[in-house]
DNA sequence: TTATTTATGATAGTTTTACTATCATTTTAA
DNA sequence: TTAAAATGATAGTAAAACTATCATAAATAA
């Protein structure tokens, strides 16, 4: 993790890992307006001041919280492309990483991947929604979502090398992956997808359209 | 404009004119969470309490002037396709009118529709992404949206009935065509896109991946 | 034209947020 | 075992996000 996020690593103490586990707990369940250290200190049992002395603001968490989750995303998007030899393999498989419903990993035991996909669905943007995105990016805070956005862009232009808009495409996957599953939560006309199992799904939806975009006529 | 926005119709008077033109110059210069109606009142020469009689909070200040631009785009969308004949060129207008620069329209004295544009670039997600997107969604917030994107998904169903996901590839369009353009202004590793001219743009990469979807063959 | 409603201005007050500061105490590491 | 580091407890401040009151000005209806 980019220790400029951080004031105090929250992985080296046991009040740390409260700070971040408590934090996806809460933000979900309050919204990141709603959200406050105050708040938060009480779940953790803690004090406001001591929850400052891991963050600086409730902003720098919430990048902290997002770059885990696509560092997590990134490690099984590699994970899982590894022993696939073929292109077409890694994008479709990257596809359905990026666009299933994520279940807890239980390897991580105070971070809860399920609610923290959640977060990432309904404030991710608000991690570079703002007025400050220039130095958070220069700051490297971005990075992991870059990472992640490149290594799908370069198994695209591995599939098409001809193909025009690798970085754009990659980024739309991702953003796609998780707006869609927003909408079809809480603005369903916006989509084709119901929660009920169809065979229309965002996966199958994201799949057609990216074959169809990099397929090698274009 | 829905009237659940507003506490009194701002359109109707010189102060509510003001209200809305200095929003969008102030939220656009220091962004929508540094922006307060305190601030607001010295813009617009009133004060808080003189805001808070057309507004209820900030929030349904956005909204209003979220809705307002989706409508605009709506009516420009209408009107740039009425004369066209088939599918096809409505689709491509369509995305053109969806990726193109904006300009300042003249027509509407008291609304910069560029620095519109830009708020809902930057801001506008902002409008949806909260804890009480239901109860928004309810009182119709974001019809102006979901008309927008069910014309356009419209178009894609005319064009190639047996295509499966008109509405989320109409969606898909109007977010990237932001998301796309706030990247390659922020973020542009994210992108194919340069600030320079290039025949690499966000309104060809939409429209070859629009039309590769949507292509007969599927 | 006057009476009355309605809109605005001026001011004040409350609760919550987003911090910063201080000092005592506990825990950990050398 | 001692010093350093982390935590807890408490207090305080400035600004945000409202709500309330009352006087005055402007618009409108009788």
């Amino acid at each position: 993790m980019n220790e400029k996020l951080f004031l105090r690593n929250p992985e080296d103490s046991e009040l740390g890992r409260k700070i971040i586990s408590n934090s996806i707990q809460l933000i979900n369940k309050i919204g990141f307006e709603a959200f406050t250290f105050k708040k938060l200190a009480t779940e953790v049992q803690s004090t406001e001041a001591g929850v400052y002395r891991y963050f600086e603001n409730k902003h720098r968490l919430l990048l902290y919280i997002v770059d885990w989750y696509w560092s997590w995303q990134e490690y099984r998007l590699i994970f899982h492309t590894h022993n696939l030899n073929n292109a077409e393999e890694k994008i479709k498989k990257s596809i359905r990483i990026l666009a299933a419903q994520v279940e807890d990993d239980i390897a991580t035991d105070y971070i809860n991947e399920k609610i923290l996909c959640e977060i990432v669905m309904s404030e991710g943007a608000k991690s570079f929604l703002t007025k400050h995105v220039a130095e958070d990016n220069k700051a490297k805070f971005f990075k992991p979502y870059k990472d992640l956005s490149a290594r799908l862009a370069g198994y695209i232009s591995a599939y098409n090398p001809k193909y025009k808009y690798p970085h754009s495409l990659a980024t739309s996957i991702i953003e796609m992956a998780h707006s869609q599953k927003f909408f079809m939560q809480n603005l369903p006309s916006l989509t084709d997808f119901t929660n009920a199992k169809s065979n229309r799904t965002v996966n199958s939806f994201l799949e057609d359209m990216t074959f169809a975009a990099i397929s090698p006529g274009n």
